[in-house]
DNA sequence: CTTGACACTGAACATTTGTTCTGTTATTAT
DNA sequence: ATAATAACAGAACAAATGTTCAGTGTCAAG
């Protein structure tokens, strides 16, 4: 039971990830009583003579004269550990929640959100991790609506599925967007392509024939298509 | 300087702004008599005072007896604070990695984890919202599959598309499975029904016409289809 | 004015907690 | 074997910290 010389013990280990441990259930560090009981040493001035050591390896930072001021730095397996401020936030922003601002039909214009649309209510937003979404997107420019009917079948997104828009007024050749179109009172999904001077709609589903239109005045873009979700819970 | 009745007085907020900061910079939660001299409160029993009524209002947390025992759970914004326990923790429960095994193709079988699976690869995962996946399932029941070409389309799945599935063999009536069809070779997305001894297996697209199998044998389901996630990111 | 709530003071008290010290046991080097 | 060093035990002490309580001022409603 002696691990002289250099490398950590178990006891190294098992103190620096009881108070990584204990961080993260309590959300304040422990005490030295609190390690020694976590890991099963009896006095407290054994726990303190390893904490010591472990800052002097600069694993751990010691506060004197301050109840539970340890704070941990790196890992027993020497990853830095991500401090208070950096860890969460970078966490916080793996999770987006994104308003669900109305729904999608056909036959009626869809809602789009102003541009200084802000307000946040949790319960009807949904949430999306970041790494689904396409980086370097504004988030604020993010909002979702549930498809409703099955009028969008050709573009693949069924009754109940929710899809996540981009606010944009102008398509780019290939992108997904939701259109209105003017002369047919029409809200679609449709891959956009501006070909000689006129708009063809191209449906998501091979199979289907696109639409052409010569005038593109009659087509509005209301948004980019990011993501489409489709839940089968039951 | 009185603030009766509800709301937070400035000493509220002073006092939630400085357990804030002082977490972030020291590692570790303020004491009671900390709180006192950076908010210009003297008196321990008054910030104990506050610190009960922030705690009744739900803006923090309190350990009896625990030194530093405050943790910060919402703003004087009435934002939800990370903090390491129902912060962090809770957080990571809501975003949960969900490992992508590979490809979902018409002409093969598709992959699928051993139940005992749980070698965790953040290379190859999807990123879910906890809050998309139906409640209750076992998480490590849950894996994800790319799908591999058109042949999907009456699934209404597109090339692409992620599917999430949960491991299961037996289908319920009306969930949408994954199949296995032995006399055909053909791996397949659709909605199933046992109806007097015949298996009918229904396309998502309900222009599309149903699948009828006699011999339930041939029909091997391989998972049932949590989530269906189409990225349009380009 | 009286009453009662709320905000606050000051201090005492009880625990919790960090620190230190003496001494013992185990391991390693010579 | 012997000495030196590391690892540990136990206790005592001092400081930090949470808790409680009797009392003071303020303000608004009755």
């Amino acid at each position: 039971m002696a691990r002289k010389s250099k490398g950590l013990s178990q006891r190294h280990k098992n103190i620096l990830s009881c108070i990584r441990d204990w961080q993260d259930e309590k959300g304040y560090p422990p005490s030295i009583r609190e390690i020694g009981s976590q890991t099963q040493i009896s006095s407290t001035s054994v726990v303190n003579y390893y904490l010591n050591q472990l800052e002097e390896m600069g694993y751990i930072e010691r506060h004197s004269n301050v109840s539970r001021g340890i704070n941990l730095i790196k890992d027993s397996t020497g990853e830095m550990v991500q401090n208070f401020k950096a860890g969460v936030s970078q966490l916080m922003e793996q999770l987006v929640s994104i308003p669900l601002v109305g729904n999608i039909i056909a036959g009626e214009p869809m809602p789009v959100p102003a541009s200084d649309f802000s307000y946040y209510d949790p319960e009807s937003g949904v949430d999306i991790a970041r790494s689904l979404l396409p980086q370097g997107d504004n988030l604020s420019d993010l909002y979702a609506l549930r498809v409703q009917g099955d009028s969008m079948i050709d573009a693949m997104v069924n009754d109940g599925d929710i899809v996540v828009m981009r606010r944009t007024n102008q398509a780019r050749n290939g992108e997904m967007v939701a259109i209105w179109l003017n002369d047919r009172d029409e809200t679609t999904l449709k891959y956009f392509y501006l070909e000689n001077g006129h708009v063809r709609l191209q449906p998501a589903n091979p199979s289907m024939q696109p639409i052409i239109i010569n005038d593109p005045r009659i087509v509005e873009v209301q948004g980019k298509v990011v993501l489409v979700i489709r839940q089968l819970d039951q």
